[in-house]
DNA sequence: AATAGTAATTACCTAAAGGTAAGTGGCAAA
DNA sequence: TTTGCCACTTACCTTTAGGTAATTACTATT
């Protein structure tokens, strides 16, 4: 068994650990949803949407989005500043799969809480 | 705006949050592509085909699967002991999206890798 | 009598994630 | 002259995730 063990956990090759643990924080899922179905928005208006995002892990969230290439940034320079944000061609790609993964959890919730409520 | 924002983050209610925060962590996605390659493994099995988990994670990781009802655990009554994980049928409905999420990464990490290069 | 084998469990520790609250810059309006 | 607006940033703190290494229970084998 020893020499046909596949390369399951790589942290530097394994595209799963290199990509997804991207979006497995708190907030990235969320925010690439809200994006997908209002297009475009600025900062504040995400924190409005979201509640209970600090305004800390907005940026931080935000940032490591863009620097993956998943989130347009687009400043205007004005005074206030204004700052649109949207989805990238990339993300495209990658929404309907979130997508399923959300209908996934809303049929399974409710199972999945009778589960956990059983397991004591 | 204030009163149609949509409950976006409402961690009760909103499935994504509630499920999929289940398999947002290190090991979780891991063992279940495992599991639905080989179908039925052994604990240390899975130890050794995940060669970087810690006996203690993957433990904590199945347990939590195993309450959510996507695994099952079938324990022999032997010495020593034989226990026996595989995916259950709500997990297996679960899993072609977790293949697509999967593919995705796959055909994505170059580019995400190239931005992240740029990002400084 | 000692050792090996399996599936954990436990105590302890470190690092990372994430929250809170205050501050920044620059202009316009009161 | 103060206040408000916006998109952050910073310092500080708490909580959670995850790692290490030792230990357990039970029996068969040496």
């Amino acid at each position: 068994m020893d020499n046909n063990v596949k390369n399951y956990a790589d942290e530097e090759h394994c595209p799963v650990r290199n990509v997804l643990d991207r979006f497995g924080d708190k907030w990235s899922m969320l925010v690439l949803m809200l994006l997908s179905d209002m297009e475009v928005l600025r900062f504040n208006e995400i924190h409005k949407y979201i509640g209970t995002i600090s305004q800390k892990m907005l940026t931080v969230t935000l940032k490591k989005l863009e620097v993956d290439g998943l989130v347009n940034r687009k400043a205007y320079p004005e005074i206030p500043p204004r700052v649109e944000y949207s989805l990238t061609d990339r993300t495209k790609t990658l929404m309907p799969i979130i997508q399923d993964l959300a209908q996934w959890a809303n049929q399974n919730m409710a199972d999945i809480q009778y589960s956990r409520s059983k397991a004591v």
